[in-house]
DNA sequence: CACCCCATTGAACGACCGATCAATGACCCG
DNA sequence: CGGGTCATTGATCGGTCGTTCAATGGGGTG
């Protein structure tokens, strides 16, 4: 009765895309083992054998999650730029104009977010959260330097600022996606950043 | 066997408080009607014979929590302020103030966006979401006025990105509470405006 | 005081959950 | 081609879920 083998690492990201299907379509809720094999074309069992637990699968899924939707990085092309607010606003930039396309992962990595309290969801995002923010405060160091360190503008208040700027753009993308502005969030974005944060 | 009766209000109350507990407490996904039972002291049949369903329940909840935490207004000190510009500066300073104190119902209501796909969730929150930003909007409407209708910033644009910029610094807060610096944000959201949203 | 209404209870039902495991047969190796 | 390994299956377990309902007795009414 049993069916065709696979390997170790293909079996398991079969039902990695098929969690992550069913996530995305129905709802981090309706992640069930029944749901994934049935999604895969596998039977529930198997789930338990490849992962061991319901959990250790989806913390897989949303460590795969945090990896593709919380990737910003200073690319060549961004760190050859002249000044240091440039380099910023270009890196700012370039995670605005990603969000569309990145629709799906992104209210997943919500769904995960706020969707539970488990330590463990909530550890690792704020881990990738952590990490990601720490891409922009590389850059916001240069940038104080760059603006002559103006009272009350540290490298990590304005990284944080830039993060929440970007994190509120996302969550009004998720609202209603068809009419979400990008050019205009862009246009923000940049004054922001050239008022100099001026009291 | 039955126990002490109460007026409809007096024990639909109650039974809310008693989710309201619950969902900050242990999670939106631990509002079951047992528990909600044994947090309120009664039993579980209690809860159909006020609510009919968990789910009419949860809605409840939904609305109570949006009418307070989506309650932006334009009080009547800042209407009184002379421009547009410092109206909405200080309505969005308000909000951002406010955002400490807010903290578990902010929590609770990324929960209920994220945390289900269910569509009575979603037109809740979404007409709660157009109504909170339609509050801005009037002021921006006169901002923008008061600037000169600068070419591509308008009245609705305008209030999408100070509603973006308010749900970025919520989600932010929520991220790490102790370390979110409130002072920082409303600099910010000072500069951005200041700024006109010049190119 | 007696009566009745109905708010309240708690046991029960079916459905689905995560998880376990013996049985099975596909696949590699000799 | 034959045999052993082990990936795969499906039935099954205990538990919790939302929901129902007959039985119960508190509390206002006459």
């Amino acid at each position: 009765m049993p069916g065709a083998k696979l390997a170790e690492d293909e079996r398991q990201g079969q039902l990695l895309r098929a969690a992550y299907t069913v996530a995305l379509r129905d709802g981090l809720d309706q992640v069930t083992a029944r749901r994934v094999a049935t999604e895969a074309g596998t039977s529930a069992g198997l789930i338990y054998f490849h992962f061991g637990t319901m959990e250790d699968l989806v913390l897989t899924l949303l460590d795969e999650l945090l990896a593709a939707a919380l990737d910003a990085e200073v690319t060549p092309a961004v760190a050859a730029l002249p000044t240091a607010s440039a380099r910023l606003e270009a890196l700012l930039d370039e995670e605005i104009r990603g969000l569309p396309e990145q629709r799906g992962p992104v209210d997943l990595f919500f769904g995960f977010w706020f969707g539970s309290r488990s330590p463990r969801y909530r550890e690792r995002i704020n881990g990738a959260l952590v990490a990601y923010q720490r891409v922009f405060e590389g850059v916001c160091g240069d940038v104080v330097a760059e603006w002559g360190h103006p009272p009350g503008v540290t490298a990590t208040a304005l990284a944080e600022l830039v993060v929440a700027f970007v994190q509120g753009a996302a969550v009004q993308m998720l609202r209603d996606p068809a009419h979400f502005d990008v050019e205009a969030m862009r246009a923000a974005a940049r004054a922001l950043l050239r008022s100099r944060l001026a009291p």
